[in-house]
DNA sequence: TGTACATCAGTGAACGCGCGTTCACTGATGTAC
DNA sequence: TGTACATCAGTGAACGCGCGTTCACTGATGTAC
Protein backbone atom coordinates (compact mmCIF):
# COMPACT_ATOMS: atom_id res chain seq x y z
CA UNK A 1 0.00 0.00 0.00
CA UNK A 2 2.31 2.17 1.53
CA UNK A 3 5.47 1.01 -1.02
CA UNK A 4 6.66 4.09 -3.28
CA UNK A 5 7.42 1.27 -6.12
CA UNK A 6 5.43 1.50 -8.73
CA UNK A 7 2.38 -1.30 -8.41
CA UNK A 8 1.00 -2.92 -11.20
CA UNK A 9 -1.91 -3.18 -9.01
CA UNK A 10 -3.34 0.20 -7.40
CA UNK A 11 -4.19 -0.89 -4.30
CA UNK A 12 -6.47 2.10 -3.46
CA UNK A 13 -7.72 2.91 -6.92
CA UNK A 14 -11.48 3.47 -6.45
CA UNK A 15 -10.49 6.36 -3.88
CA UNK A 16 -7.75 7.53 -5.85
CA UNK A 17 -10.36 7.76 -8.56
CA UNK A 18 -12.72 9.90 -6.57
CA UNK A 19 -10.03 12.18 -5.69
CA UNK A 20 -8.66 13.15 -9.13
CA UNK A 21 -12.77 13.48 -10.02
CA UNK A 22 -13.53 15.95 -7.16
CA UNK A 23 -10.41 17.47 -8.28
CA UNK A 24 -11.18 17.76 -12.28
CA UNK A 25 -14.89 18.52 -11.51
CA UNK A 26 -13.73 21.76 -8.74
CA UNK A 27 -11.18 22.89 -11.41
CA UNK A 28 -13.12 22.22 -14.60
CA UNK A 29 -16.99 22.11 -13.78
CA UNK A 30 -18.90 18.90 -14.22
CA UNK A 31 -20.03 19.16 -17.74
CA UNK A 32 -16.31 18.43 -19.12
CA UNK A 33 -15.55 15.95 -16.91
CA UNK A 34 -14.77 12.66 -18.84
CA UNK A 35 -13.63 8.87 -17.36
CA UNK A 36 -10.57 9.12 -19.26
CA UNK A 37 -9.54 12.52 -17.77
CA UNK A 38 -10.28 10.71 -14.68
CA UNK A 39 -8.00 8.00 -15.41
CA UNK A 40 -5.40 9.64 -16.53
CA UNK A 41 -5.63 11.87 -13.59
CA UNK A 42 -5.20 8.58 -11.67
CA UNK A 43 -2.43 7.83 -13.82
CA UNK A 44 -4.27 4.73 -14.58
CA UNK A 45 -5.48 3.90 -18.29
CA UNK A 46 -8.50 4.28 -19.29
CA UNK A 47 -10.18 0.58 -19.43
CA UNK A 48 -9.07 0.55 -15.46
CA UNK A 49 -11.91 2.50 -13.89
CA UNK A 50 -14.85 0.31 -15.10
CA UNK A 51 -13.37 -2.03 -12.33
CA UNK A 52 -14.73 0.24 -9.77
CA UNK A 53 -17.77 1.69 -11.71
CA UNK A 54 -20.11 0.31 -14.00
CA UNK A 55 -19.95 3.82 -16.27
CA UNK A 56 -19.81 7.37 -15.65
CA UNK A 57 -23.05 7.97 -14.16
CA UNK A 58 -21.95 5.44 -11.13
CA UNK A 59 -18.71 7.37 -10.55
CA UNK A 60 -21.12 10.30 -10.65
CA UNK A 61 -23.55 9.00 -8.11
CA UNK A 62 -20.44 8.20 -6.12
CA UNK A 63 -19.20 11.90 -5.98
CA UNK A 64 -22.16 13.35 -4.83
CA UNK A 65 -22.92 10.61 -2.21
CA UNK A 66 -19.21 11.97 -0.97
CA UNK A 67 -20.11 15.38 -1.08
CA UNK A 68 -23.26 15.02 0.67
CA UNK A 69 -22.08 13.50 3.61
CA UNK A 70 -19.29 16.11 3.39
CA UNK A 71 -21.55 19.06 3.77
CA UNK A 72 -23.92 17.12 6.00
CA UNK A 73 -21.12 16.63 8.49
CA UNK A 74 -19.51 20.36 8.34
CA UNK A 75 -22.73 21.77 8.87
CA UNK A 76 -23.34 19.73 12.29
CA UNK A 77 -20.12 20.47 12.88
CA UNK A 78 -20.52 24.56 12.33
CA UNK A 79 -23.33 24.24 14.85
CA UNK A 80 -22.40 22.47 17.66
CA UNK A 81 -19.97 25.54 19.68
CA UNK A 82 -23.29 27.76 19.26
CA UNK A 83 -25.99 28.33 22.18
CA UNK A 84 -28.90 29.57 20.91
CA UNK A 85 -31.14 28.08 18.10
CA UNK A 86 -30.94 31.43 15.88
CA UNK A 87 -27.13 31.27 16.40
CA UNK A 88 -27.18 27.26 15.65
CA UNK A 89 -29.39 28.25 12.63
CA UNK A 90 -27.13 30.87 11.58
CA UNK A 91 -24.00 28.74 11.03
CA UNK A 92 -25.97 25.95 9.72
CA UNK A 93 -26.49 28.27 6.77
CA UNK A 94 -23.12 30.00 6.94
CA UNK A 95 -21.29 26.73 6.51
CA UNK A 96 -24.01 25.78 3.76
CA UNK A 97 -22.83 28.52 1.52
CA UNK A 98 -19.53 28.55 2.47
CA UNK A 99 -19.77 24.93 1.40
CA UNK A 100 -20.95 25.85 -2.33
CA UNK A 101 -18.64 29.17 -2.87
CA UNK A 102 -15.74 26.84 -2.05
CA UNK A 103 -16.50 23.91 -4.14
CA UNK A 104 -19.34 25.23 -6.67
CA UNK A 105 -19.30 22.45 -9.04
CA UNK A 106 -19.43 19.78 -6.40
CA UNK A 107 -22.16 21.74 -4.56
CA UNK A 108 -24.10 21.60 -7.71
CA UNK A 109 -23.25 17.66 -8.77
CA UNK A 110 -24.26 16.50 -5.32
CA UNK A 111 -27.88 17.82 -5.35
CA UNK A 112 -28.45 16.60 -9.17
CA UNK A 113 -26.95 13.32 -8.76
CA UNK A 114 -27.86 12.19 -5.69
CA UNK A 115 -30.46 9.77 -6.76
CA UNK A 116 -31.13 7.88 -3.55
CA UNK A 117 -31.29 10.04 -0.65
CA UNK A 118 -34.53 11.16 -1.93
CA UNK A 119 -36.81 9.51 0.70
CA UNK A 120 -40.60 11.16 0.22
CA UNK A 121 -40.01 11.85 4.21
CA UNK A 122 -36.44 13.51 3.61
CA UNK A 123 -35.89 13.32 7.48
CA UNK A 124 -32.84 10.97 7.26
CA UNK A 125 -31.64 12.78 4.04
CA UNK A 126 -28.36 14.03 5.07
CA UNK A 127 -28.07 17.53 5.46
CA UNK A 128 -32.14 18.31 5.63
CA UNK A 129 -31.94 16.28 8.53
CA UNK A 130 -29.70 18.80 10.24
CA UNK A 131 -31.77 21.95 9.18
CA UNK A 132 -35.08 19.95 10.55
CA UNK A 133 -32.97 19.54 13.57
CA UNK A 134 -32.39 22.91 14.34
CA UNK A 135 -35.44 24.09 12.89
CA UNK A 136 -38.03 22.08 15.56
CA UNK A 137 -36.08 23.64 18.26
CA UNK A 138 -38.20 26.61 17.85
CA UNK A 139 -41.20 24.65 18.67
CA UNK A 140 -43.08 23.90 15.74
CA UNK A 141 -44.68 20.87 14.96
CA UNK A 142 -45.98 18.43 12.19
CA UNK A 143 -46.78 20.55 9.18
CA UNK A 144 -45.58 24.06 10.55
CA UNK A 145 -42.26 22.23 11.05
CA UNK A 146 -42.17 20.96 7.55
CA UNK A 147 -42.87 24.41 6.06
CA UNK A 148 -40.21 26.48 8.46
CA UNK A 149 -37.88 23.93 7.77
CA UNK A 150 -38.09 24.70 3.89
CA UNK A 151 -37.94 28.07 4.04
CA UNK A 152 -34.93 27.86 6.11
CA UNK A 153 -33.23 25.20 3.58
CA UNK A 154 -34.97 27.35 0.07
CA UNK A 155 -33.36 30.27 1.50
CA UNK A 156 -29.90 28.99 1.97
CA UNK A 157 -29.97 27.20 -1.05
CA UNK A 158 -31.49 29.98 -3.07
CA UNK A 159 -28.67 32.04 -1.92
CA UNK A 160 -25.79 29.53 -2.58
CA UNK A 161 -27.00 29.18 -5.77
CA UNK A 162 -27.41 32.72 -7.33
CA UNK A 163 -24.45 33.65 -5.78
CA UNK A 164 -22.39 30.29 -7.63
CA UNK A 165 -23.83 30.35 -10.85
CA UNK A 166 -26.41 32.90 -11.46
CA UNK A 167 -26.95 36.59 -11.22
CA UNK A 168 -24.62 36.87 -7.85
CA UNK A 169 -21.56 35.53 -9.42
CA UNK A 170 -19.61 38.76 -9.36
CA UNK A 171 -19.77 37.76 -5.35
CA UNK A 172 -17.79 34.40 -5.71
CA UNK A 173 -14.58 35.30 -4.65
CA UNK A 174 -15.52 37.58 -2.18
CA UNK A 175 -16.41 35.87 0.79
CA UNK A 176 -16.63 38.69 3.18
CA UNK A 177 -19.02 40.15 1.21
CA UNK A 178 -21.21 36.56 0.64
CA UNK A 179 -21.02 35.62 4.42
CA UNK A 180 -22.42 39.50 5.21
CA UNK A 181 -25.19 39.09 2.73
CA UNK A 182 -25.74 35.06 4.36
CA UNK A 183 -26.51 36.90 7.71
CA UNK A 184 -27.94 39.97 6.57
CA UNK A 185 -30.73 37.37 4.40
CA UNK A 186 -30.76 34.60 7.40
CA UNK A 187 -32.04 37.39 9.74
CA UNK A 188 -35.12 37.91 7.18
CA UNK A 189 -36.30 34.26 8.09
CA UNK A 190 -39.90 33.97 10.58
CA UNK A 191 -39.80 30.88 12.22
CA UNK B 1 -42.81 33.77 -45.92
CA UNK B 2 -45.92 32.78 -45.12
CA UNK B 3 -45.57 30.63 -48.66
CA UNK B 4 -45.81 26.99 -48.24
CA UNK B 5 -43.35 25.78 -51.03
CA UNK B 6 -40.17 24.29 -49.38
CA UNK B 7 -37.54 27.80 -49.85
CA UNK B 8 -34.19 27.24 -50.33
CA UNK B 9 -34.03 30.39 -48.30
CA UNK B 10 -35.72 30.44 -45.08
CA UNK B 11 -36.76 33.53 -44.09
CA UNK B 12 -36.70 33.37 -40.51
CA UNK B 13 -34.36 30.97 -39.43
CA UNK B 14 -33.13 32.82 -36.40
CA UNK B 15 -36.01 32.27 -34.98
CA UNK B 16 -37.15 29.21 -35.81
CA UNK B 17 -33.18 27.99 -34.71
CA UNK B 18 -34.37 29.48 -30.60
CA UNK B 19 -37.76 27.98 -30.91
CA UNK B 20 -36.39 24.51 -31.74
CA UNK B 21 -33.36 24.96 -29.62
CA UNK B 22 -35.96 26.29 -26.59
CA UNK B 23 -37.88 22.77 -27.82
CA UNK B 24 -34.74 20.63 -27.03
CA UNK B 25 -33.53 21.96 -23.65
CA UNK B 26 -37.04 21.70 -22.46
CA UNK B 27 -37.17 18.01 -23.68
CA UNK B 28 -33.43 16.59 -23.35
CA UNK B 29 -31.54 18.96 -20.93
CA UNK B 30 -28.97 21.70 -21.35
CA UNK B 31 -26.20 19.30 -21.23
CA UNK B 32 -27.48 17.49 -24.25
CA UNK B 33 -28.55 19.87 -26.45
CA UNK B 34 -26.26 20.03 -30.05
CA UNK B 35 -26.22 22.56 -32.65
CA UNK B 36 -26.37 19.69 -35.08
CA UNK B 37 -29.49 18.98 -33.40
CA UNK B 38 -30.79 22.16 -33.39
CA UNK B 39 -29.98 22.15 -36.88
CA UNK B 40 -31.99 18.99 -37.99
CA UNK B 41 -34.63 20.05 -35.94
CA UNK B 42 -35.33 23.47 -38.03
CA UNK B 43 -34.75 21.66 -40.92
CA UNK B 44 -31.60 22.75 -42.35
CA UNK B 45 -28.22 21.96 -42.97
CA UNK B 46 -25.41 21.43 -40.32
CA UNK B 47 -23.41 24.69 -41.56
CA UNK B 48 -26.52 27.17 -41.48
CA UNK B 49 -27.24 27.79 -37.79
CA UNK B 50 -23.19 29.15 -38.37
CA UNK B 51 -25.33 32.30 -40.19
CA UNK B 52 -27.19 32.99 -37.55
CA UNK B 53 -25.01 32.59 -33.96
CA UNK B 54 -20.94 32.74 -34.36
CA UNK B 55 -20.97 29.28 -32.22
CA UNK B 56 -22.76 27.15 -29.40
CA UNK B 57 -22.22 29.47 -26.76
CA UNK B 58 -23.74 32.43 -28.50
CA UNK B 59 -27.45 30.43 -29.49
CA UNK B 60 -27.20 29.08 -25.37
CA UNK B 61 -26.74 32.96 -24.59
CA UNK B 62 -29.54 34.26 -26.79
CA UNK B 63 -31.67 31.75 -25.41
CA UNK B 64 -30.90 32.71 -21.75
CA UNK B 65 -31.52 36.19 -22.67
CA UNK B 66 -35.24 35.10 -24.12
CA UNK B 67 -36.04 33.08 -20.86
CA UNK B 68 -35.03 35.62 -18.59
CA UNK B 69 -37.25 38.66 -20.40
CA UNK B 70 -40.04 36.12 -20.67
CA UNK B 71 -40.13 35.41 -16.57
CA UNK B 72 -39.35 39.04 -16.17
CA UNK B 73 -42.97 39.75 -17.91
CA UNK B 74 -44.82 36.57 -16.26
CA UNK B 75 -44.02 38.00 -13.16
CA UNK B 76 -44.82 41.42 -13.85
CA UNK B 77 -48.41 40.29 -15.07
CA UNK B 78 -48.64 38.15 -11.90
CA UNK B 79 -48.06 41.20 -9.97
CA UNK B 80 -50.63 43.19 -11.91
CA UNK B 81 -54.44 42.61 -10.15
CA UNK B 82 -53.05 42.23 -6.71
CA UNK B 83 -53.81 44.65 -4.06
CA UNK B 84 -51.62 44.55 -1.11
CA UNK B 85 -48.07 44.47 -1.34
CA UNK B 86 -47.94 40.71 0.50
CA UNK B 87 -49.56 39.98 -2.27
CA UNK B 88 -47.64 40.85 -5.15
CA UNK B 89 -44.79 39.91 -3.16
CA UNK B 90 -46.68 36.20 -3.26
CA UNK B 91 -48.07 36.26 -6.96
CA UNK B 92 -44.24 36.89 -8.16
CA UNK B 93 -43.11 34.81 -6.19
CA UNK B 94 -45.56 31.78 -7.48
CA UNK B 95 -45.06 32.96 -10.80
CA UNK B 96 -41.17 32.35 -10.81
CA UNK B 97 -42.07 28.64 -8.96
CA UNK B 98 -44.62 27.99 -11.94
CA UNK B 99 -42.31 29.00 -14.87
CA UNK B 100 -39.33 27.14 -12.57
CA UNK B 101 -41.28 23.80 -12.84
CA UNK B 102 -42.72 24.50 -16.07
CA UNK B 103 -39.58 24.92 -18.06
CA UNK B 104 -37.01 23.61 -15.79
CA UNK B 105 -33.94 23.44 -17.67
CA UNK B 106 -34.53 26.49 -19.54
CA UNK B 107 -34.60 28.03 -15.89
CA UNK B 108 -31.21 26.96 -15.25
CA UNK B 109 -30.03 27.45 -18.41
CA UNK B 110 -31.06 31.50 -18.27
CA UNK B 111 -29.41 32.04 -14.85
CA UNK B 112 -26.56 30.58 -15.87
CA UNK B 113 -25.75 31.59 -19.15
CA UNK B 114 -26.81 35.10 -19.05
CA UNK B 115 -23.53 36.76 -19.08
CA UNK B 116 -24.11 40.40 -20.11
CA UNK B 117 -27.21 40.79 -17.27
CA UNK B 118 -24.42 40.76 -14.24
CA UNK B 119 -24.31 44.81 -13.68
CA UNK B 120 -22.90 45.50 -10.26
CA UNK B 121 -26.20 47.33 -9.40
CA UNK B 122 -28.44 44.90 -10.70
CA UNK B 123 -31.30 46.97 -10.09
CA UNK B 124 -31.92 47.16 -14.30
CA UNK B 125 -31.77 43.30 -14.59
CA UNK B 126 -34.54 41.62 -15.17
CA UNK B 127 -36.26 39.45 -12.85
CA UNK B 128 -34.30 40.89 -10.45
CA UNK B 129 -36.26 44.48 -10.97
CA UNK B 130 -39.23 43.02 -10.58
CA UNK B 131 -38.67 41.94 -7.07
CA UNK B 132 -37.28 45.11 -5.89
CA UNK B 133 -39.48 47.72 -7.02
CA UNK B 134 -42.12 44.92 -4.81
CA UNK B 135 -39.99 44.88 -2.17
CA UNK B 136 -39.27 48.90 -1.85
CA UNK B 137 -43.22 48.99 -1.27
CA UNK B 138 -42.59 47.62 2.50
CA UNK B 139 -40.90 51.23 3.11
CA UNK B 140 -37.46 49.43 3.47
CA UNK B 141 -34.95 51.83 2.10
CA UNK B 142 -30.90 51.18 1.41
CA UNK B 143 -29.40 48.09 2.48
CA UNK B 144 -31.89 47.09 4.39
CA UNK B 145 -34.00 47.18 1.28
CA UNK B 146 -31.25 45.18 -0.59
CA UNK B 147 -31.13 42.50 2.06
CA UNK B 148 -34.66 41.85 1.50
CA UNK B 149 -34.91 41.66 -1.73
CA UNK B 150 -31.64 39.19 -1.61
CA UNK B 151 -33.58 37.12 0.93
CA UNK B 152 -37.09 37.18 -0.75
CA UNK B 153 -35.24 36.19 -4.34
CA UNK B 154 -32.94 33.69 -2.33
CA UNK B 155 -35.97 32.11 -0.51
CA UNK B 156 -38.05 31.77 -4.07
CA UNK B 157 -34.85 30.57 -6.25
CA UNK B 158 -33.92 28.19 -3.48
CA UNK B 159 -37.14 26.40 -3.39
CA UNK B 160 -37.11 26.16 -7.26
CA UNK B 161 -33.97 24.97 -7.40
CA UNK B 162 -34.57 21.92 -4.92
CA UNK B 163 -37.75 21.36 -6.57
CA UNK B 164 -36.71 21.16 -9.97
CA UNK B 165 -33.30 19.64 -9.71
CA UNK B 166 -32.55 18.49 -6.11
CA UNK B 167 -33.87 16.87 -3.44
CA UNK B 168 -37.77 17.79 -3.70
CA UNK B 169 -37.56 16.48 -7.49
CA UNK B 170 -40.42 14.06 -6.57
CA UNK B 171 -42.50 17.21 -6.21
CA UNK B 172 -41.92 18.58 -9.95
CA UNK B 173 -45.05 17.14 -11.99
CA UNK B 174 -47.26 17.81 -7.93
CA UNK B 175 -48.38 21.64 -9.18
CA UNK B 176 -50.17 21.85 -7.01
CA UNK B 177 -48.29 20.55 -4.16
CA UNK B 178 -45.46 22.90 -4.72
CA UNK B 179 -47.58 26.07 -5.55
CA UNK B 180 -49.10 25.14 -1.58
CA UNK B 181 -45.21 24.99 -0.74
CA UNK B 182 -44.13 28.39 -2.24
CA UNK B 183 -47.31 30.20 -0.53
CA UNK B 184 -46.02 28.50 2.68
CA UNK B 185 -42.47 29.32 2.18
CA UNK B 186 -43.33 32.86 1.12
CA UNK B 187 -45.42 33.46 4.60
CA UNK B 188 -41.89 33.24 6.78
CA UNK B 189 -40.26 35.85 4.89
CA UNK B 190 -40.14 38.92 7.19
CA UNK B 191 -39.98 42.24 5.82
C1' DT C 1 7.81 -23.34 3.28
C1' DG C 2 6.61 -24.43 -1.55
C1' DT C 3 3.69 -25.10 -5.32
C1' DA C 4 -0.58 -24.97 -8.27
C1' DC C 5 -4.10 -22.44 -9.37
C1' DA C 6 -8.07 -19.17 -9.20
C1' DT C 7 -9.13 -14.57 -8.94
C1' DC C 8 -8.34 -9.82 -8.98
C1' DA C 9 -7.09 -5.42 -11.02
C1' DG C 10 -4.54 -3.64 -14.18
C1' DT C 11 -3.09 -2.71 -19.69
C1' DG C 12 -3.63 -0.73 -24.17
C1' DA C 13 -5.61 -1.16 -28.54
C1' DA C 14 -9.76 -0.72 -30.73
C1' DC C 15 -14.87 0.19 -31.69
C1' DG C 16 -18.21 3.45 -33.29
C1' DC C 17 -20.17 7.76 -32.27
C1' DG C 18 -21.76 12.47 -32.52
C1' DC C 19 -19.95 16.59 -31.99
C1' DG C 20 -18.47 21.76 -33.33
C1' DT C 21 -16.93 24.04 -36.90
C1' DT C 22 -15.11 25.19 -41.60
C1' DC C 23 -15.33 25.71 -46.44
C1' DA C 24 -16.08 25.94 -51.30
C1' DC C 25 -20.22 25.98 -53.41
C1' DT C 26 -24.84 27.61 -55.19
C1' DG C 27 -29.54 29.04 -55.46
C1' DA C 28 -32.50 32.97 -54.18
C1' DT C 29 -33.13 37.71 -53.42
C1' DG C 30 -32.58 42.71 -53.81
C1' DT C 31 -30.79 46.75 -56.23
C1' DA C 32 -29.16 49.94 -59.87
C1' DC C 33 -29.81 51.46 -64.17
C1' DT D 1 -40.14 45.82 -67.48
C1' DG D 2 -35.56 43.67 -68.21
C1' DT D 3 -30.92 42.75 -67.27
C1' DA D 4 -26.38 42.55 -64.71
C1' DC D 5 -24.55 41.90 -60.67
C1' DA D 6 -23.63 41.93 -55.58
C1' DT D 7 -25.03 39.99 -51.55
C1' DC D 8 -27.35 36.93 -48.62
C1' DA D 9 -28.46 32.50 -46.64
C1' DG D 10 -28.55 28.18 -47.61
C1' DT D 11 -26.01 23.13 -48.83
C1' DG D 12 -23.42 19.07 -47.81
C1' DA D 13 -19.06 17.08 -47.49
C1' DA D 14 -15.24 17.03 -44.74
C1' DC D 15 -11.90 17.94 -40.78
C1' DG D 16 -10.17 16.36 -36.43
C1' DC D 17 -11.47 15.45 -31.86
C1' DG D 18 -12.28 13.28 -27.47
C1' DC D 19 -15.44 10.53 -25.66
C1' DG D 20 -17.58 6.04 -23.25
C1' DT D 21 -17.05 1.58 -23.30
C1' DT D 22 -15.41 -3.18 -24.52
C1' DC D 23 -12.22 -6.82 -24.80
C1' DA D 24 -8.55 -10.10 -24.95
C1' DC D 25 -4.64 -9.97 -22.43
C1' DT D 26 -1.40 -10.29 -18.36
C1' DG D 27 0.96 -9.38 -14.16
C1' DA D 28 0.16 -9.51 -9.12
C1' DT D 29 -2.03 -11.39 -5.26
C1' DG D 30 -4.30 -14.69 -2.19
C1' DT D 31 -5.55 -19.41 -0.98
C1' DA D 32 -5.54 -24.50 -0.44
C1' DC D 33 -2.97 -28.23 0.42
Amino acid sequence: MSRLKPNYHHGDLRNSLLKAAIDLVERNGIAKLSMREVARQAGVSPGAPYHHFKNKDALLTALAEVSLWTLDELSTQAKEGCKTPQARLEAIGVAYIRYATDHPALFQLMFSYARDDVPSDLSDAPVYRVLASVVREFDLTGEAHIAATMAAWSLVHGLAVLVIDGPLRHLAHQPEQVMQLAKAVTAHLRL
